[in-house]
DNA sequence: AGGTTAGCTGGTCGATCGGTCAAATATTTG
DNA sequence: CAAATATTTGACCGATCGACCAGCTAACCT
């Protein structure tokens, strides 16, 4: 079975057309939500049959976390460099949040897709789940782990739990793909700074201020 | 058609019966996700036929706006009276966080339920939405209201967006039924307590400190 | 007791789902 | 050019969905 094949084995156009449909996949799950976004209106999209779909990958849960790699791949690629040219913890918390919001000013069909898939990929009806919401959810748990860095380091205030902040920051962050369609004026970049100033308060030493 | 019939005028079977099937709905968006809580899956969970559910709402849309009213109702019945207890802008704010973090503990499947209807409810096909997101979202606008309240008292430091804080202190509050489902062993009390914290640093008057 | 209404059962309907696959077309290889 | 392989089409499958309804049972009223 093609789909089966190494990654490094794949044709110049399987990759591409690997490469559109997951497009496609990303850009229906952010327009009509993960649980409407089928493989009739995935194929539909970019006119190829269903069929196409199921050669070029295993089943829709096969697509789904290759939507999910590529993203978090792209989203890594983005926010890490901006982060750490920074060099203080302050500085690094802010450019965290900031290059987040960047981020999904710039792709945010991507950012919703991956809300979407988080919040439906953690239920299924056998208990499983689509795409292990723990692997998903790396972002928070390297966050925390930047943040008790920064705390041993004396660059943050010592006192905060770094595993709440980090739910805290992630969740403040991911609930604007479903502000934006709740609100199409959501301020974006208004709002990152307003949140980078609210975990600036929160998280700073004293002896900083 | 019996559904149409205005509330007093609801025989006390009829009451009874709606509100079995709303408290079976809130079960089982809460246990399989609002995707698969299929009118079958919820009519067997108390043991009737999925007609019993046609007879007594409209249809499937009733049923979940019924879950809303309910569920918001209950929480403002548990919130409001603790957050108005206290007497301060500091104090009323970490009422607001610990008390909604309280409501969660003791009605775990309402608020997992509230917010996969939320999620899902944003986007349908048709662009139209189950239940209006803005509708449900009326806990944001007044938390904004009640923080520019607090603004303009003096209670609060005067330098942040009230629109931006209510929408990141909800945020870390509604993360918290998908981070249970996610682990746990995730703590509650604790969690509700460090956000409490720092949201008290990010919205504290510096005068009060 | 009989008539009326409320409440319910269990089946049917058209629509859609993800997955499968025979056959056709396109591309590559010798 | 023919053969082999890759890629695609479009129909079919069983399962499940929400909505609907004929007919049955229970409860109420005269």
């Amino acid at each position: 079975m093609e789909t089966e094949r190494e990654p490094e084995q794949r044709t110049f156009t399987e990759i591409a057309r690997r490469q559109q449909i997951v497009g496609a996949a990303i850009d229906t799950i952010a327009e009509v939500g993960y649980a409407q976004a089928s493989l009739a209106r995935i194929a539909a999209r970019i006119g190829i049959s269903k069929g196409v779909i199921s050669y070029h990958f295993t089943g829709k849960d096969d697509l789904i976390k290759q939507v999910v790699v590529d993203v978090i791949e792209a989203g890594r690629a983005y926010i890490l460099p901006r982060v750490f040219a920074e060099s203080t913890g302050p500085a690094r918390i802010r450019a965290y949040i900031e290059s987040n919001l960047a981020f999904m000013r710039e792709h945010r069909n991507y950012m919703v897709a991956i809300v979407e898939i988080l919040r439906n990929g953690a239920f299924t009806a056998d208990g499983g789940r689509r795409v292990d919401g723990r692997d998903i959810d790396v972002a928070t748990r390297l966050l925390k782990e930047e943040l008790a860095r920064l705390q041993a380091k004396g660059e943050l205030r010592g006192d905060f739990d770094p595993g709440a902040m980090a739910v805290a920051i992630r969740a403040a962050i991911d609930v604007v793909p479903h502000r934006l369609v709740l609100d199409p004026d959501f301020e974006i970049g208004k709002y990152g700074n307003e949140i980078a100033n609210i975990f600036d308060r929160a998280t700073r030493s004293d002896d900083t201020q």
